[in-house]
DNA sequence: TAAGGGACTTGGAACGTTCCAATGAAGAAC
DNA sequence: GTTCTTCATTGGAACGTTCCAAGTCCCTTA
C-alpha cells in the first residue's frame, strides 16, 4: 500500500532539487528546456500527481473558486454551473462543488433545511481554501453567513435579500422584464383577458406574480388581470385549468409560472378538446427541455441561467483581484429571453 | 486582509494546548467535559473552521470519497450521485465532487472528449487526498486510468469494460431484465409485432438493441422483431414513428428506447390521429420526468440509478475498509423497475 | 585576471493539521 | 510512603507543498 508519489521522489529521480520540481509543475518560466524535460519525464514515470491538499495549505492563493449549488439534481442549477464551469474553463481556476442536497417538494421544509444544509456546505468548501465562492440560491440567514464566510469574496446568483445585496455582489433574473415580454408577446396577438397561473406564495413565485399584475396595470389591462394561486407542479396547471374552464367568461390566454404548470393546463385543454392556440395561448416559463417537446412546443421565457452563471464567476474573479480594496456591491438583473413556440397565437376571434 | 483563525488561535484563546483543541475537533472520548466545553466556546467566538487542506495533508486517512460525475447538467447523473449522498450521508464519509463537463451531442465527440476530460478529473480528485472515488460512466481507456489512479479504491458506475472490470468492483442496470420486463409488459396484452426506435449505434444504445432482439427471440417472436436506428433525440422518435407508418404491416406497440425518443413517437401518432394506446402501445424507457407528464404518462422503465449509486458507495466503503487484502471485483447488476402509465394497453382487435 | 552579472538551481522555513511519545496529576494498591 | 496505573494533556515531528534568500555556474567586461 505505498504512498503516491511526491515532490521528492520525483527529485530523486530527475536527480534535481525539490525545488525545481516544484517551479516546473507551476509553468515558471526560470526553468531551462533541459531540466524541465527530465523533470517531465521523471514525473510521468512514477505517475507522479501534485498533491492538492499541500499546495492549498502553503500558499495563500489556491487559484481555486468553491460553488455551492443548492440541488445538483435540479437542472435548474445544472444550467447555472454550466455557465460558472464555462467562465472558469477559460479562466486558470480550478472549481470545487459541494451540494447541498436536495429540495424537498414541502416548501416550508425547504427554506428552514435548506438554510442549514447551505450553511454547512459554505461552511466546508471554505474550510478547502478556496479563493472565492459563487452560491446558488442561498437561503441561509445573513448574521450565520457573514461568519461562516469570513473576509472570502462572495457572490450571489439567483437569489438575495437587501442585507445580502448590501455586502455581496448579485446576479439575479430581471422579472419585471421577464413580465414584460410576456405582456407585450400576449398583447401584440391581441390578447387582453390573461389568468396567471402561480408557483405560490413563497418568495420567487410571489415576486413573478407581483410583477405579472404590475405588468397588467401598465397596459391598462388590470380589470382583464386575474391570479390563480397554484404550486410548481404539473397538478397544479391541471386543477387551475378546470377551475378556470368553470368560469362564465373565459381568458383568451393563460400565463402559467413555469412550464410543468403548463404542462398540466396543456392536459387538461387536451382532455377538454379546447384547442391550443385557436382558442386558448397558453405561454410558460424556463424554457426548460418541457418546452422543446413536440407534444408541448410551448411558448416560454428563457431565465438566462447560463449567462447568470457566467457574470458571477466573472464578477467574482474581478472582485478577488481587486480584494482589499473597498467597493459597492453590485447587483445586476439579467434579461431573459421569449422563445415563442406554436402554444401562442392570435386572441380568438369574437372572444372578449 | 487578515488569515481565517487557526487552531493555535483557538489553543489561545482557551488556554489550552494545540493537540487539545484538535482532539476536540475530532471527537476524541479522551477530553474532559470542562476543557471540551472551554475549546468549543473559544472556538466559536473567533469563528474558528477547521483548515480540510491541512487536514487532509497530514492524515492518511480523509474520510472523503471522491465522485466523479460525467456531465452535472444531466438528471441522468444527478438520480445517480443522489443515491451516493443518500449512503454517504448515513456514513461518517465526506463527499468532494467533480465534473467532467457536458456531455456534446455529437456522439463521436462524446466518447473521445469526454474520456480524456474525465481522466483529468479523476485526477484532480484524486490529488485531493481521497480515500476513495466513485465514477459514473467512465469512458477513459484502462491503461490511463490504472496509471490515474493508483491503488486508489474506486467503483464504476453505469458503464465499464471487460479490462476495467477485473480490476474494479462495477455496478450497472440489469439490462437484460429490463428488457424481459418489456416485452413480458406487451405479451401479456397481446402484442406480438413490435418495432425498437434505438439510440443510436455507441455501446450503451447497442446493448439495449441487443436485449430487445435477444428477449424477442426468447419468446419466439424474432420473426415479429424490428429494429430502426435513432439517436437520443425526440427527432429520432418523430422520423422513425412515421417510418413506421408507411410501412404496410403496423406494428402494434412500439418501443423506444428512451423517454425522450417516446415523446417524439408521441408527437407524430398524435400529428397523424393514432390513438395511444388503442391503436399503438408505447413504451419508454429511463422513467424520467417526461414519462410523468400528464400530456404523454407513459409506460416506462426507471433505471435504478439511485439505488445504483447508494451500491457503489456501499461498495467502495467496503473496499476502503478491507483495503491491503486481495479481493475479486464485484460485478453487480440492479433490477429496473417497469412502471406502467396510460401510452400501454392491449393490442388493437384484428390487427395482426 | 578579477569582478560583475545573468540565468538557473537549491536548502530551509513555513502552512495548519495529526499523531506519537512523553508528561504530570491523581488515585489505588502494596 | 512508595510504587503502579490510569487518565487527561502536551510538545515535537511529520505531511507535501511553496517561496524566499542564498547559492552556483558560466559568460561578459574592464
Amino acid at each position: 500500500m505505498k504512498r503516491p508519489p511526491t515532490l521528492n521522489d520525483v527529485a530523486r529521480v530527475a536527480k534535481v532539487s525539490r525545488s525545481l520540481v516544484s517551479l516546473v509543475f507551476q509553468d515558471s518560466p526560470k526553468v531551462s528546456e533541459e531540466k524541465r524535460a527530465a523533470v517531465l519525464k521523471a514525473a510521468a514515470k512514477i505517475g507522479y500527481q501534485p498533491n492538492e491538499s499541500a499546495r492549498r495549505l502553503k500558499s495563500s492563493v489556491t487559484k481555486t473558486i468553491g460553488v455551492v449549488l443548492t440541488d445538483i439534481h435540479n437542472p435548474y442549477y445544472g444550467e447555472i454551473f454550466y455557465g460558472i464551469e464555462n467562465a472558469g474553463s477559460e479562466s486558470e481556476y480550478k472549481l470545487l462543488i459541494g451540494n447541498a442536497g436536495f429540495e424537498s417538494d414541502d416548501l416550508n421544509q425547504r427554506a428552514r433545511i435548506m438554510g442549514a444544509r447551505q450553511l454547512d456546505t459554505v461552511k466546508t468548501v471554505r474550510s478547502q481554501m478556496v479563493d472565492g465562492l459563487v452560491c446558488s440560491s442561498l437561503r441561509t440567514s445573513p448574521e450565520d453567513l457573514f461568519i461562516a464566510i469570513g473576509s472570502t469574496p462572495l457572490v450571489l446568483i439567483g437569489h438575495s435579500t437587501a442585507a445580502l445585496a448590501k455586502k455581496y455582489d448579485v446576479v439575479i433574473t430581471d422579472e419585471q422584464d421577464a413580465a414584460k415580454q410576456i405582456i407585450d408577446h400576449l398583447v401584440d396577438f391581441g390578447h387582453k383577458r390573461i389568468t396567471h397561473i402561480s408557483g405560490g406564495t413563497d418568495v420567487g413565485p410571489a415576486e413573478r406574480t407581483k410583477r405579472f399584475l404590475a405588468e397588467m396595470k401598465r397596459q391598462g389591462l388590470s380589470s382583464y388581470a386575474e391570479v390563480i394561486e397554484g404550486s410548481w407542479s404539473q397538478e397544479a396547471g391541471y386543477n387551475g385549468a378546470e377551475e378556470i374552464l368553470n368560469q362564465k367568461v373565459l381568458p383568451t390566454a393563460i400565463y402559467a409560472a413555469n412550464d410543468l404548470i403548463a404542462t398540466g393546463v396543456l392536459a387538461k385543454l387536451r382532455e377538454r378538446k379546447i384547442r391550443v392556440p385557436e382558442d386558448i395561448s397558453v405561454i410558460g416559463f424556463d424554457n426548460s427541455m418541457l418546452a422543446h417537446l413536440k407534444i408541448a412546443d410551448l411558448t416560454s421565457v428563457k431565465e438566462p441561467l447560463f449567462q447568470m452563471g457566467r457574470t458571477g464567476f466573472e464578477l467574482l474573479i474581478e472582485r478577488i483581484d481587486t480584494k482589499g480594496k473597498a467597493f459597492t456591491p453590485k447587483f445586476l438583473k439579467i434579461k431573459p429571453q421569449l422563445v415563442a413556440r406554436s402554444s401562442t397565437g392570435p386572441r380568438k376571434k369574437g372572444s372578449k
